[in-house]
DNA sequence: GTGTAATTGTACAATAATGCAAATACAGTA
DNA sequence: TACTGTATTTGCATTATTGTACAATTACAC
């Protein structure tokens, strides 16, 4: 199923721009305030052009968007439903899952 | 704020686990039954290892449970939350967005 | 034991994250 | 206009992480 494949891969290239800590605090970062590279960059205590890298997938992946402000440029978050990521997200590291993992309790190796 | 830092370190930590095109597939396809490594296999067209080793990934995060069934092992969703992430990637796939990306439209150098 | 299912050891290729230095964009001012 | 300063992006180089397959190993049923 090669059409398939693709649709996954578009997907997946959404949620990598959402799989990481630093672009994930800009993100929470942005559904509060839009803010300037600079700004976003004290936050998350990276290189100003690494932050902007950060930005540019985010962009690319059509998360958030920019607008020029003068000197600066102003960043804000394009699609809040990324933010129901994290409910989801909470809930797993609350394990408050249904199920257990049964094979974790018997048989399987390298089970956590 | 570096407790924050490992805060969204951890929820990077099982968005990632979503972030690939294959584990996407599996995911989607545990949301409708219980399924083997082999079945898995033949479903992204990898090899065996592979796969188990992507199962592996999606078991730390939480996401999937296993089972033995036998001499064989059942994976199966143990958090299907995570398919309510589809719901917004869909969305931005279809640009579905509130607002646009003025930058774009003047300014910004490399956009899209 | 033999056969089937799944995992792990290893190696390799591809991607991603990062910082430094240089370049670009714009505002203000001489 | 040209010069200065601030904000942001881009060119590189480097390191870290991820995805992958093949071979070997482990688990279990018969």
């Amino acid at each position: 199923m090669p059409a398939d494949k693709d649709r996954f891969e578009k997907r997946a290239e959404i949620i990598k721009a959402m799989a990481n800590a630093a672009r994930l605090m800009i993100v929470e970062e942005l559904s509060r305030n839009e803010k300037t590279v600079t700004a976003l960059t004290e936050l998350v205590n990276l290189d100003i052009s690494t932050v902007s890298r950060h930005l540019l997938i985010l962009r690319h992946a059509g998360i958030v968007a920019c607008e020029r402000n003068g000197n600066q440029i102003l960043y804000r978050l394009r699609t809040p439903c990324v933010l129901n990521f994290f409910d989801c997200v909470e809930k797993i590291l609350n394990g408050e899952s249904n199920t257990t993992d049964t094979c974790s309790d018997n048989s399987c190796r390298e089970c956590n």
